[in-house]
DNA sequence: CTAATATATGAATGACTATTCATATATTAG
DNA sequence: CTAATATATGAATAGTCATTCATATATTAG
């Protein structure tokens, strides 16, 4: 593989995506939050607390999941600051801590055709 | 883990969220999507095609991969419809074929702060 | 047809990760 | 303090997947 000789407007092209190139942070940054909200259990619980916030023990009821597992997810879109966590008596409550995740996803639901039925 | 009484706004929220939950296909669709694109090397395949078409071996070039590995991803992006083929001679030339994805992705890099720097 | 070029692909491998199970921690009631 | 409740967590497991290596296919030049 030597030279593609058919259209000198990939140089450029190529040219233009190593200028225009995101930052390899930048580009972990995007891609870390995308693969978060790309995993189906994630995405119901962020889903379920669009709603408004709930205690873990209802989170594992709107999503349907176990306490364990959904225990683990929520670790990480904690450590993701997707969501937050605050002590109330012997539950811990959840909340969504990240507006522009929303949006992201309010536009990509949009965007995709998925938006709420009603 | 019986009830949970601290506060009974937590009954309705659940509610909505039942009414409001997506459909599994819709679920599956839209996670899909955001795992495609959380691929770092995928990602850098859609930036360097979103300034213009680019044969196999520029698209090499503007990632800095390997020949395989660009051929790999760029296979699971054709199957997903955010890209597509056509031959040119002896070279298959690529492009975006799904304007969705590059809005998702451009008004993401917005809410990240992940723009282009100029 | 043959050689060279451009791209694709199958199998193997290693890395990552979601879930489960068992258990630990924290809070409250009594 | 003790029991019960609510949540978190570590280890094990199984499944997924990106990359590599070797090779196959397709196109063009001669």
């Amino acid at each position: 593989m030597e030279l593609c000789n058919h259209d000198h407007d990939h140089e450029e092209t190529v040219h233009q995506a190593k200028i225009h190139a995101m930052s390899e942070e930048d580009l972990q940054t995007i891609c870390s939050v995308f693969k978060v909200i790309s995993e189906p259990s994630r995405m119901r619980i962020i889903l379920a607390l669009m709603e408004g916030e709930l205690c873990v023990y209802h989170i594992v009821e709107a999503v349907e999941g176990t306490q364990s597992a959904v225990s683990h997810q929520l670790r990480i879109l904690k450590d993701n600051k997707i969501i937050r966590a605050r002590r109330d008596g012997k539950n811990i409550v959840y909340s969504i801590a990240d507006e522009h995740i929303l949006n992201i996803i309010k536009m990509s639901r949009q965007h995709l055709h998925c938006e709420v039925s009603e």
